[in-house]
DNA sequence: ATGGTCCCCTGCCTGC
DNA sequence: TGCAGGCAGGGGACCA
């Protein structure tokens, strides 16, 4: 579900509420939700609990809190993922995977509905976890190179769309921001990466980062309780979605009625007549 | 390396 | 009312 601005909003909030606090105890209560940890359930809680959250850190949808250790708990929140910061003593959500349980009594909740999320611990290597090798770097950071971008997109042969979504060539735009980057740029995404001109491809990767830019301002887009930031807030972005959800509405920008297509097995929101 | 297909899950909504 | 099918904001394994 989350994408960038969504994940961001709740790094701060995890950020906000526990850097600097002691991990005294994890219970782990879905054994999927740490697939990605080799060794183990009972591993994984010996080696995080004890340690201190130092800080955090963010590369598109994958977000991370450092560890006294020299390590990281990486996190991704998949589809429906969601931490809380519980400061008071409530009954376990239904979809409650993990548990981190501080020094102060204050908990830090793992929730996830669908279980695509995951949580797992990473060596860093330099200032990411070493399992995101593979993600490439987002429009925020400073390794992020426009122009080498913009000539990779000019050499794929697959749809832009399904660019947008690939996480090795610009990470941290899933379905929605990718809708609403296309709509911006008046661009298709149908047409192919290597369909289009180099100006049109600079001008998408502007809009990528404008709207991810405003979204994160707006503290995400929340359409109903899946996401909501580290203090069960929602996001209030979902009002200023063009295309996203709104097929068979007007265009904000010409009135022609917003269509839906599926693009590598996505639904892909646009407006026939604007965008080409 | 690139691109395509399929799968992992739970819950909600629609139509028969 | 019940049930099947479609749909949902993501990533990755595996194949050609």
């Amino acid at each position: 579900m989350p994408e960038l601005p969504e994940v961001e909003t709740v790094r701060r909030g995890v950020d906000q509420a526990f850097r600097g606090g002691r991990i005294q105890a994890v219970e782990v209560y879905n054994p999927r939700t740490v697939r990605r940890h080799a060794p183990g359930i009972d591993d994984f809680r010996q080696h995080v609990q004890g340690l201190q959250i130092t800080g955090s850190g963010r590369r598109g949808k994958f977000m991370w809190l450092e560890l006294d250790d020299g390590r990281a708990l990486v996190c991704h929140l998949g589809m429906s993922g969601q931490f809380l910061v519980i400061t008071h003593e409530r009954e376990a959500h239904k979809h409650l995977r993990v548990r981190l349980r501080f020094a102060d009594g204050r908990e830090l909740w793992f929730v996830d509905q669908r279980t695509f999320g995951f949580l797992e611990l990473a060596e860093m290597d330099g200032p990411v976890p070493a399992t995101l090798a593979h993600i490439a770097p987002d429009v925020f950071e400073d390794e992020f190179d426009a122009d080498a971008c913009v000539e990779k997109l000019l050499r794929r042969r697959i749809e832009v769309k399904k660019a947008l979504l690939d996480q090795g060539w610009i990470s941290g735009v899933g379905n929605i921001y990718a809708d609403e980057a296309l709509w911006r740029a008046r661009l298709r995404g149908r047409r192919t990466g290597d369909s289009i001109s180099k100006r049109k491809a600079k001008e998408l990767i502007g809009h990528v980062k404008d709207v991810l830019a405003e979204a994160l301002d707006a503290g995400g887009t929340s359409f109903d309780k899946l996401y909501v930031d580290a203090n069960g807030e929602n996001g209030y972005f979902a009002r200023e979605l063009a295309v996203y959800g709104r097929a068979g509405q007007p265009c904000k920008r010409c009135g022609t009625a917003i269509k839906r297509e599926v693009i590598g097995d996505r639904s892909a929101h646009y407006c026939p007549k604007c965008q080409r």
